[in-house]
Formats: structure tokens, C-alpha cells, sequence
DNA sequence: CATGAATGAGTTTTCATTCAT
DNA sequence: AATGAATGAAAACTCATTCAT
């Protein structure tokens, strides 16, 4: 799927020549998640990611070369994940009427960013380099252009773009609101939630209408 | 409700006895603010913030215990600005309707984070203390509520704070929006801008009917 | 007393034209005195010492060029206070047995460094100037030579002396027991007192015999 | 007791993995040792620690998580040197009679002080952490016990470690002596030691008897 | 004299990255 | 490849001392 992108790339990962160097990329990336999902990109240490892999400090940088290399890996790895969840979602929309869309919607990726806390961390904050994010991030609205696409017709494509970068901040802001223990007591980040998806169905009632 | 007890407070800045201390402090934040809105809450240091503000590392300890104590003083002054703001418009919304409300939270949210770049920065990054940070933001959702209230006299306690969190994050996303030269050009980032409010115009007229 | 003396030294404190300069140095000294026995020389600071006088670190400077000078006072006062306890004793001492002198002289040195301790901490620390602390040690000696030198008419000039400095070292082992809780029990501690009087007891009996 | 689990320790030194890492230790510490004795806990610095060693400030702390860890292991080391030789004494001493036993047990001492200079600065000064000085006193107060015992067996325990308490103390001032150039001229300094045994002696044949 | 702000060299500690084994 | 030691620039913070008011 992405074995060959990856190599080419500059800062992506050496490619491993065996398995077992693979197993081990594999090891340390997920370590990383954890740890940038605890602490974030610039507090998080890469002797600690290490350690969390079971692994030494000189084996990390056998595979990467530097520490924003392997958020790097990370991102592409964890963005390639939601690429496909949406192609997968853009292939069954067909059938399905705006309501439905946009509970489909909300429901997966707030899944996405609640099984992948580190995303959000690594996309969101400095230190990841800024052209591979914003590149991300373009892609994410492009399939989410595709998926409203057939549902508006009429729209077009400079406000498919616009409509389907609020679909994505608001799915940013599911997050939060899921996140954020600040609301007075659970069940008010309960209801937080369920007025946000009412938002973004009406809201795409209207817009796709 | 804080303005007065800074000075019992635990990591508060050293109250300035003099003159040149409250200007000293004045230009110390403002160097900080700027600091922080570049490079974000870590990778901004002390010694760039002193030399900002024109004045020696030892005269910013002087005043700020630690680091963190900078960013929560900035914090809590911004807020108060804030703050100030919602009630000034709390009091002239009784006139308005949904649709100037909605136009009107969204223009002066908008602005304000335009204007205190850092603002957004240190409240959704980690290294500000949590409490500091719940406590602003809930008083900014009280705040909201009390400015909506009004206009939808039939809504509970609780949907009306949800409402607040909801209308809370769609400020977020426009600062988001904003900031993110993703857009493919200036034009589509106007574009979504207008998107979003027109998200929040028909989100609230629904809510609040 | 020490009126002359003090204002011709190099590192004193600056002779005070006012009786509120004079009361301000005492109360700098006492709380330099309480500062110095918690936390010892290097670890003390100017400005703490300042605050615990009430005043201001401008203060302290005002009558004490360095925070060495300021130890130094310490010292000299305290020790002035010493000397003269020492003096008194020695005058008294004429009809006292060997046995009595051991009692007095170890009663006497305990109560000292009792009521002054910031003394120990201060005489065998390293940051004091090496130079006062040998002669407030060489000065206690010759008291103490003076002392015992009526109960042993025979001994030579040096013999007295090396007594004096072993009886010195048995006061400094008074304090350290005293201080250490480190004897399993209290009445461990108050044994090991016990103990060290009666090993100065058996001792001026064999020495000065 | 302790020779074993110094990994497990909070605050020790990390367990180097390599030759190479076990020599740095070592170097470190005589390193430290040195600078310690030359200038006390607190005027140390880690950096002229680490050039005294030949390395860098980095792999100082890559066995030794703080300046106070690095004291901690250097009190550690010499305790234990010095445990063994007060064992290989108690051992030795069954057929000495008393006056053997203090003259030996000065001699000991008095050699173990003089070659680790830096033992007594640590073990009397602030900065060291209280619980492990205190464990090392207190075991040594035990081998000195363990030492004159057999010479005592009338003693009750609680006696013995009061007799123990107060030759420890003596210790002390012994090598307080050695390093004090107070008194007038060497010879003084000579007849001072030579007194202190003197009272040593006599003590210990009155106590034991 | 009193006060508290200003200064900056110096201290401990961290951490990404490189190297030797 | 794997490991862990080596490195040193850089960061946060301290504190004796000086200065302006």
C-alpha cells in the first residue's frame, strides 16, 4: 500500500532489509503513539519511546533519523489508516440520505481519533513539519469532498472545499469536547456531543440541500 | 472574581511594588504573548522572552517565579479581556436576533483570538496548568450561556450549556480556519470562514427556536 | 565593649550614625543568626536573611558589604559573647576542684552552643573566612588554657594548650551529640552525654593530675 | 546490607551495562571525592566534577541523576570501605587488651579519615541526604560496639553503644586536629593528636574496666 | 537611609544525536 | 543490526551585588 512511497520519502523510515527490522519499526511506532499521545511532540523524549519499545536509544535511530522523522512515520502511517476508513465510507455513502451521512460521519471519526490519541496531538501542535500536515490535512477534506459530493450535486467544487473543511473542524472539535473534562459533570460532555452532531446535521441539511 | 487575589495566589506573579515593576511587568507580558504566539508554550524559553522585553533574565524572575507562571498571568489577563468583551455584548444582545447574535458571537470571537494570538496557543496546549485553564473555559461557556439565554427562553439549564460548548468550539475551529494556510488559496479560507458562520447561523436559529 | 574595634575592620559593618542603624544591625544579625543555623552558610541568602529582618536586601547592604561580612559579625559577636562567658568562669574557678571544673566547663560550652546555633554551623563550615574562624578557635583555646592552667600548676606551656584544644573538641562532640538524632532513642542521646562528661572527667583527672 | 541493591535504590546511580560505563563511574566518583573534600557539598559544582573526571557534564549524568545522587554513592563507597576495615578490626582485636584497642582504633580512623578527605565534609555537612547519613552512623556506632564488647562484658547494651557514641565522637575531633592548621605550629597540632589518644586511652580503660 | 528593581554570570539538569563495541 | 555510552549546547532558574528613586 505505501511500501514504496515511504522509501523514497527523505525523512520516513530506512527502508528494513528483514523482517525482523520491520517488526521493529513497527514496535517503536507504536511506542511513540503512546508516548506523544501522553505528552505531546515536544515533551515527549525519544530515549523514553525507546524504552517503551523495549528498545535502545541506538535501535531508534537505526530506522529514523531524526526525532520528528518518526512523527513523521507516524502521521503518514495513522493518515493512510483514515484515508482508507474514508474511502471505504465514500464507496457505501451512496445510498445514504444527508442524516444518515453525517451520523456516519461523526460517529467514525470520532472513532478514528479516539483509537489514534496521538493524531490529533501531532497534527495539531508544532513540531511535526508543517508541509507533511498541511498535506494531510488537504487530503482529509478531499475525501470528504468525495463523500458529500454525490449528496450536492449543485455545490460548487469551491464551496464542496469550504463545507468539507468545517466538516473537518468540527469533527476536530468532537474530539475535544470528548476530551475535555471540563464540562461540569460526564453527562454534560454526553450532551455536548449530541449537540454537536445535531449541529452538523442540520447544518449539512441545509448546506447540501 | 480573580482580579484582586492575584497576589495570594500560588504561582501568580511577585506583586511589583513600584512603578517600574508594573511596567516592567506590562512589557514583560506583552514580550511573552509574543513569544508564545510564535513558537507555542515549550519550545518558547525564558531568555527569548526577556530579551523581548528588552530587559535581563534575572528581571523576569523577579516578577515570575517560573515559566509557567508567565503563561498563566498572560493567560488570565487575556481572559479577564475577554471576559469583558462577552459582558459588554451580553448586555447589548437584548435587542438582536438569532441571526445578528450569531453573526455578532461569531465576529467578536473571531477577533479576539486574532488579536491575542497566544491566547489560543497556551489554552489548548499542554504546560498551562490545568485548573487555570478549565476555570477560563468554563467561564467563558457561562458566559456564552448567559449572552444566549435570553433568546431562548424555553431551553433547560443543561441543553443551554451544551449549546455554550458547541458555539465554544465553532470559535475554535474560525481561529483554526484562520491560522491554517492549508487552504488551497486566500480565497477558499474566506470561503470556509463564511461556511462556518453560516454553520453557526443555522445551527443556533434551530437550537434556539 | 567591641565598639572600637569592630569599626576599624576591614569587613564589619559599617559604623551606624543612629540608634535606628544600631537596632536595625541587631535585628539583621538575629535573623541572620536564625537563617545561617537552618540552613547553613551557602545555603542561606541575602535576601532571606533581609526578609526574616523585616527590612529590605538594600538594607542589608546598606550596613554590610558582603554576605561574608555578615557571617563574619555573626561570628565575632557570638564569640565576644563566648569569650566572655569563658572570662567569668575563669574567675570563679580559683576554688573549684578538677572534678567541678569538668562539670562547669562542659555545663557552660553546651549551653552555648545551645543558645547560639548558628555558631557550629557557621566555625566549621566552609564560606566563613578562614582567617577570623582560627583565631575565634585560638582565642577559646587560650581561655580554656587559662582555666585549667591553675589546676596544673605543672604542665608545660604546650601540654596546656594541646589539653585546651582536646577539651574544645570534646565541646564541639557535646553539640554533634546533642544534635544528632540519630542515637536510637532519646535517652540514647542523653546516655551518650553522660558518657562524654564522664570521658572529660576521667580525663582532667588524669591530665591535670 | 546494602552492597547489593543499589539499582533498586531511588536515588542511586544508574546501573552502567558496559566496561567502559563501570570505569567512568569509578573515575567519576575519585573525581568527586576530590572536589568535595576541597570544597564542600554545596560549592561543588557537577560541571567541575565532570572535567575533574575527563568527561562531559552528559555523562555524569548519565549514571548519576543529581548532584546529591552523586554525594549519596560516594558516602555508599566509603562506608562500605570503611565497614570493612572496622570488621577486619573486630575480628583482629580478641587478644588486644584495652590499651591496644584504643590505640588501634585511633590509628584506624584516624588513616581512614585522612585518605577520604571528602567523607567527613559529606557526612557533617547539610546536602546529604539525612536518612543515609544517619543508617551510616548508626551502623558504625554498631561495629565499634561490636569492637569493644568482648573488652567489656559487663556493659550493658545500652551502655556500650553510649561508649560507642562518644569514640566516634572522638573520631571526629581527631581528624578535625589533623586538618585544623589553627593550632600555633605543626608540633602543636602533633600534641594535640597525641593528647586525644592520650584521653582516648584513659577512657576507654576506665569505661571497659 | 530605605526600598525594591536590575543585572548576568553561574548552576543544575535535559535531550537529540553520534559513536564505539 | 543492536546496544548503551558520550557529547555539549541549551534550558530553567538562583542569587550576590549594584543602582535608581
Amino acid at each position: 500500500m505505501n511500501e514504496s512511497s515511504q522509501t523514497s520519502s527523505k525523512a520516513g523510515p530506512r527502508a528494513p532489509r528483514r523482517d525482523r527490522g520491520h517488526a521493529r519499526v513497527e514496535v517503536l511506532l507504536s511506542a511513540a503513539a503512546q508516548v506523544f499521545a501522553d505528552k505531546g511532540y515536544e515533551a515527549a523524549t525519544t530515549t523514553e519511546i525507546a524504552a517503551a519499545a523495549q528498545s535502545s536509544i541506538g535501535s531508534l535511530y537505526q530506522f529514523f533519523p531524526t526525532k520528528q522523522a518518526v512523527a513523521l512515520a507516524l502521521i503518514r502511517q495513522q493518515s493512510a489508516d483514515l484515508g482508507a476508513r474514508l474511502a471505504a465510507m465514500a464507496e457505501a455513502s451512496a445510498g445514504w440520505d444527508v442524516d444518515e451521512v453525517a451520523r456516519r460521519l461523526a460517529g467514525a471519526l470520532v472513532d478514528f481519533r479516539a483509537s489514534h490519541p496521538s493524531f490529533a496531538r501531532l497534527i495539531d501542535t508544532p513540531g511535526a513539519p508543517e508541509a507533511v500536515v498541511l498535506d494531510v490535512r488537504r487530503g482529509m477534506r478531499l475525501q470528504l469532498a468525495a463523500i458529500l459530493a454525490p449528496h450536492a450535486p449543485a455545490l460548487g467544487r469551491a464551496r464542496l472545499m469550504a463545507v468539507a473543511a468545517v466538516v473537518q473542524q468540527v469533527m476536530k472539535s468532537a474530539v475535544a469536547l470528548n476530551d475535555d473534562p471540563a464540562a461540569d459533570n460526564p453527562s454534560a460532555a454526553r450532551a455536548a456531543l449530541a449537540e454537536l452532531r445535531e449541529m452538523l446535521r442540520v447544518y449539512l441539511g441545509a448546506a447540501l440541500a
